[in-house]
DNA sequence: TAGCTTCTTGTCACCCTGACAAGAAGGGTT
DNA sequence: AACCCTTCTTGTCAGGGTGACAAGAAGCTA
């Protein structure tokens, strides 16, 4: 059991990026094609190895969001899972700690910044298989949404999608989209509203497109939902298929 | 951006396990005392590094599952964390991945087996600190504690506390440790029963200790509860203080 | 047999939810 | 300006789940 000579093996540590937004009310991903081997040429999930012997995991998170998605700053940022299957990097022994970040909808998409290739993708392509991913990264991508999915229901997650204020539609179509469903809207209002610590209002401010103006919202200091918000309940309504 | 001279650090990976449960109606974590430095003489949580260069993950998790803990199986492993903070070990730079077993509560407590200094300890004890924990474990465990109390709402977790059949007043001593709240018994009874694909009564068979005899039931093929245990709901009557 | 324990079945009021009607407040068109 | 259309917001109402609680069922012990 103990063999004085034994060496306990060392691993390359990789960070990989799960980031989710909405563009157009749709859910997308953020996509690098890979310009080095292996899967050179194929989309993959940003990420990389740790810079130095002394980088905090979340940290190397953080610095991989910034050079690779341009992204100074999201809203939430979180450990998704650990993805280290023999064989799963034909460079050797790789293991990869997978996070989950919301960003809310950009003005500026992918471009002009570092983040060459970087490319939003629908989810629904990348789940279907439309889009070949390198590596394992189809499951952390499947993983990432079923982990969004679960924490819009009882976590107020879904603020993480929305700009610094919001409507409750746009907050609605968030959960829509997320989800695969749609909602009713005076039922949706009224459970945003009855759910204590979710959303605070932000002043008497307005904005809107087409219709009377909404009222605005920002993120409130409850992280957890009680009572949750009802996933199967409201789900009756299954969004159509795609034309 | 690129040195062709620069290699990704190597970091030693480690497997550690919050294994939960339950012991005389109380919440209980099994600790280690450590035999080598660093850390010898404290108690930890079970786990060791990486056997070899190809050991799965998982598959680490449950040979230190066997050969720490002594046991063969257990109904629930799941990740709950990674841990690699720097200088979280003096000996380099190590990164844990934690994972967290439920087992029922057993014959066989900690005796005999190749797992000596294996301990079962009251959470209670652990979470107030009244047992010092090496590294960050004391993190690890506080995390596996809240992991359990979340899971216990949406998922059957909690049949895993359990024999393979079980009665329901045993079901329920689950929920009351793990969340440290009473529970009324009728009510308990009708909301697991109406929870579809929780439980499924185990034939007519039945066994008890004083009062009315008990139907048994096992776990049902439901792995998600709709609707969902609700936790802040039931948890007016808190439990009494300790005596 | 009485008393105690625990399990199991009900009852009832309240709240949340889903389905839906209708008013409020804007923009666009003629 | 009148009208239509859109979206936001406030209500109404029936049905189902939940908490509080009563009461019977089925065993053990004295």
């Amino acid at each position: 059991m103990s063999d004085d000579q034994w060496q306990a093996p060392r691993v390359l540590l990789a960070v990989d990026l799960v980031i989710l937004t909405l563009r157009r009310s749709a859910l997308h991903v953020l996509l690098i094609r890979r310009g080095i081997d292996p899967f050179r040429g194929s989309w993959a999930l940003p990420g990389g190895f740790l810079a130095h012997d002394r980088e905090d995991i979340l940290a190397a998170a953080r610095r991989e969001l910034a050079e690779e998605a341009a992204l100074a700053d999201v809203p939430h940022l979180e450990l998704l899972g650990v993805y280290g299957e023999p064989g799963r990097d034909p460079r050797g022994r790789v293991v990869s700690v997978a996070h989950l970040a919301i960003a809310p909808e950009l003005p500026d998409p992918e471009a002009g910044t570092d983040a060459v290739g970087a490319q939003w993708t629908p989810v629904d392509l990348v789940v279907a298989g439309s889009v070949a991913l390198a590596f394992d990264h189809l499951s952390i991508v499947r993983d990432g949404v079923e982990r969004a999915r679960s924490k819009l229901e009882h976590s107020s997650l879904a603020t993480a999608f929305c700009a610094e204020t919001f409507t409750i539609s746009e907050l609605q179509q968030v959960y829509e989209a997320v989800w695969g469903v749609r909602l009713d809207p005076r039922n949706f209002y009224r459970k945003v509203q009855n759910t204590p610590g979710f959303i605070v209002e932000a002043g008497p401010l307005r904005r809107t497109g087409n219709g009377r103006p909404a009222k605005t919202f920002r993120a409130g200091p409850g992280r957890q939902l009680y009572p949750p918000m009802a996933r199967s309940a409201q789900a009756l309504v299954r969004e159509g298929s795609p034309s």
